[in-house]
DNA sequence: GATAGTGAAGGACAGACCTT
DNA sequence: AAGGTCTGTCCTTCACTATC
């Protein structure tokens, strides 16, 4: 698949394959991969990469399926992504009793993005058995081609079912290891934003909050770069959770401004406590509504609001 | 003739494995 | 730990053939 791109790509180019491979490798050599007969090394597809004005990542991307004369199942696959991003999953159950992914011939990324709505599905439904088993075949099936958002929406879910077994050293693995390829291979993208997203959350998880707040930092970074914004009141949330946990109470009370969040209330809260404003800590605490189960969708800040409520309680 | 494909042989290198 | 050997992969060169 790599040897039909860059053989694309040469063509577009008017190049011929010794002008191509001229002082990087042979021409023989050039036309084995081009017939998809040897696995060029990273190196070479870089220095192809250069001459040809492109990225690695071009060279990886899907070629067009026009002999997969299947467009009704891609277009149902793109109409049910959507579907599943919208957590719309009753009517993607219309999409699983058609079991696409019982059809042979479908191009692997295809299958792979078959597999990952399935496996988006049964994790809505609890059924954690076969969103695992749908997650590895969505991310055996993606990974034959370029890290692409399919891919990268197929190591989230991974790396999720990873921390939720308790696995989190794994989860951070394969994140960083896509992070890499992301970062090597391709763009920048709102992917790159959700990896790190991801890798935040097992980070604090580890207690490794100083990598976690440094990932924050990028994230702002990335996001401010392509112009776009991502959750960014849930990143300000782990900013501040980390900035407390760092110790750093004054930049986190900075951070948290006069937010009357519930998190932001706790954060501050717990700041000021650290910070001997113990009356003010305590004023804030009672203004804060006292939750009958948890608090916050992230389990730290609880924590901190069970730890402050704890302290102050005797006041 | 220019361009592309194939096969054989072999060098360079890295990783695995074993011995000292 | 340091070394030697083996093995597999990447890559080259050379010679030849096929196609346009």
């Amino acid at each position: 698949m790599i040897g039909q791109r860059i053989k694309e790509i040469r063509n577009n180019n008017n190049l011929t394959q010794e002008e191509l491979a001229d002082g990087i490798i042979s021409r023989t050599y050039l036309s084995l991969i081009e017939k998809g007969t040897v696995q060029p090394s990273t190196n070479v597809l870089v220095k192809l990469s250069k001459r040809l004005n492109c990225t690695v990542n071009d060279f990886m991307a899907e070629v067009s399926h026009f002999k997969y004369n299947n467009f009704e199942i891609l277009r149902e696959i793109g109409h049910y992504e959507l579907k599943v991003d919208n957590e719309d999953y009753e009517i993607v159950k219309h999409f699983i009793d058609k079991e696409y992914e019982q059809i042979e011939d479908v191009p692997l990324p295809d299958s792979g993005r078959i597999h990952l709505i399935y496996a988006r599905y049964f994790k809505f439904k609890g059924d954690l058995k076969r969103t695992k088993l749908h997650t590895d075949k969505a991310l055996q099936k993606l990974s034959t081609i370029a890290v692409n958002q399919h891919y990268v929406n197929a190591v989230l879910l991974k790396s999720e079912l990873l921390a939720e077994d308790g696995e989190t050293d794994a989860a951070i693995d394969i994140l960083e290891e896509t992070v890499y390829l992301t970062t090597k291979f391709g763009e920048l993208n709102i992917s790159d934003i959700k990896l790190r997203f991801a890798l935040v959350k097992c980070y604090i998880i580890f207690k490794q909050y100083y990598t976690a707040y440094r990932l924050t930092t990028d994230i702002k970074q990335i996001s401010s770069r392509l112009n776009i914004t991502y959750k960014e009141e849930k990143l300000k949330k782990y900013e501040m959770l980390t900035l407390v946990k760092l110790g750093k109470y004054k930049d986190a009370l900075e951070l948290a401004g006069d937010s009357s969040e519930t998190d932001a209330g706790i954060m501050r809260a717990y700041s000021l406590w650290q910070l001997d404003k113990v009356k003010e800590a305590d004023q804030l605490l009672k203004a804060i509504p006292a939750p009958d189960k948890e608090i916050s969708s992230i389990p730290q800040i609880s924590g901190l609001y069970k730890e402050l409520t704890g302290r102050l309680g005797g006041l």
